[in-house]
DNA sequence: CAAAATAGGGATACCATGTATCCTTAATTG
DNA sequence: CAATTAAGGATACATGGTATCCCTATTTTG
């Protein structure tokens, strides 16, 4: 069970967006020229979150993307579940149900106690992923990222935002 | 993102044979039955939990699984690792490295602030799996499943339980 | 001793899904 | 009008999960 790679690249995204000046876009071409990624593929993985309404979009030249909201209130579980989906990790296929021993038609009551447990692992993993925001992801690239690396990076992204 | 079924499957066969009295087994095709599942291929779930040491084995008529721990000591950690694998859920590509601002040869020093991000919510849900025992499975099941099918089930089984 | 039942494991086939590319369309900019 | 962009459909390919079949070594039962 690994996440899809494009989770990965979303992220990344986003971490460009984040420190994205208000108004400016930065199209699909410069993120993935900046991430070396196959830009039609990763153009899927920007269109979920689109979908998932946490980026903004616009057409033509000097088109691209923004973050539709402030980085403070995106957070990892947004961007992973756009990419990825909302379900859950496990599956209850309900197999108690076929044990020979039960009269037939007998229906439970609640759920699977093994499911239960499952979830709430699965549960456990969304509530880390929803406290991380991109916000403070920014704060602790800022302090990790070689200075002239961000400030070259972040020359680069200006030169290309519309 | 989803679990293996037979994750599923390993776990119910747990449950199962950590309420075998001591020293009996319960073969494949028992499990496979009182599951309503494929024999072949459950076989492959319960060699996982053979491979990883958590269940004990024998031939022959008679033979079958065994737990070989105490339920107390066997964790839902435990079974899903054997079964889905060791390995994190989300795997850094370390796309940073394409970063087009970087000088040549740019070694990183740490490890990508994503990357940790992701790796710490897999070990939340690591930790909430490493919890749940199947003594407290156990005890759960005791309260919640109809005593009747409780009872038809444990005597179906002993009447198979080599 | 012989027969039956078992775990283990290899080979194979099928299908769902992730990965990747190409192309068309509509909107926007200059 | 021409260039550029997001959106999305169609397609192809690789990988991995699902499932079945078969063979072997071992052990219990009759």
């Amino acid at each position: 069970m690994i996440l899809k790679s494009q989770v990965e690249w979303a992220l990344h995204c986003c971490a460009i967006l984040a420190g994205l000046p208000d108004g400016r876009y930065l199209s699909t071409k410069a993120l993935a020229e900046l991430h070396g990624l196959p830009k039609e593929y990763l153009s899927k993985a920007l269109q979920s979150l689109s979908q998932a309404g946490l980026v903004h979009t616009t057409l033509g030249p000097s088109g691209g993307y923004r973050l539709a909201r402030a980085p403070a209130e995106l957070t990892f579980l947004d961007v992973v579940e756009a990419v990825e989906g909302s379900g859950r990790t496990f599956v209850c296929q309900n197999i108690r149900a076929n044990n020979p021993c039960r009269p037939k038609g007998f229906c439970d009551s609640g759920s699977c106690a093994i499911a239960r447990i499952m979830w709430e692992a699965d549960e456990a993993w969304r509530t880390a992923l929803r406290k991380a925001t991109f916000a403070d992801l920014g704060k602790t690239l800022e302090q990790e990222i070689d200075p002239g690396i961000w400030a070259g990076t972040f020359d680069w992204v200006l030169k290309r935002a519309g």
